[in-house]
DNA sequence: CACGTATATGAACATATGGGTATATTATGC
DNA sequence: GCATAATATACCCATATGTTCATATACGTG
């Protein structure tokens, strides 16, 4: 199989995953909202279908594509060995974050997850 | 400031950081464990640095690398949105397991890894 | 069955990156 | 200050992979 972070390391795939995240899609809707030609979409999909990231559906002459939950697990087991040791720096991560992200200004607005 | 999954991407820069989860190491160790020519391992430790997976001391000659906590984070907080997807697939998912990485047969003869 | 739509694939190319060897740098102990 | 150890960097090369354009395949409709 190839190696779930390889997979994710391209920042178009990691563009449709999340996509496919709040739902299914098609290639053309795909295409369309990460404004790319379609056939690199069906090449990145490719990749994704073998990795087992994505499986499709055939609707017609379309593909419906839609997450699959595996590869996500497997990237948290790579990373559950590390999450002891951040958890042990809260604090520094906490002022990192507010650096890449910072909070809204406490008014009541409502505050970003993260 | 580089991708992280382009990091992780690199599997002897995951060996690095996995061998750096149980504690701090020198060049040199780390170089011994991961059976890489010194300037790959410093090559890899370079791009881990500047990514802030790792920081250096210095200590005498060597220098001591230790993990930072802030790219994890950032993986988990992208992670997230997926969480929610596939806690809805647990059963799928832990066949999936079973099948990547079998459970113990509860007898007492040690399962071969694949 | 001809045509349009949707998607997949093939070929050519450019670029990025990891590995290897040699060399530079920095620190230490004498 | 010199020899040695530990680490970093420069340069070159090979390979992998993402992009583009062109074309192929599959399905649906008249």
């Amino acid at each position: 199989m190839e190696a779930v972070f390889e997979i994710l390391a391209e920042p178009n795939r990691r563009a449709i995953l999340s996509l496919l995240a709040s739902s299914q899609r098609s290639v053309g809707e795909i295409e369309r909202q990460v404004r790319l030609p379609q056939p690199t979409v069906s090449k990145h999909l490719r990749v994704l279908r073998e990795a087992g990231f994505v499986e499709s559906r055939v609707d017609a002459q379309r593909r419906l594509y839609r997450l699959k939950p595996e590869p996500f697990q497997e990237i948290e087991a790579w990373l559950a060995p590390f999450r002891r040791f951040w958890s042990t720096h809260l604090d520094a991560l906490e002022r990192h974050l507010d650096r890449v992200d910072p909070p809204e200004p406490a008014k009541r607005k409502i505050r970003r997850k993260r």
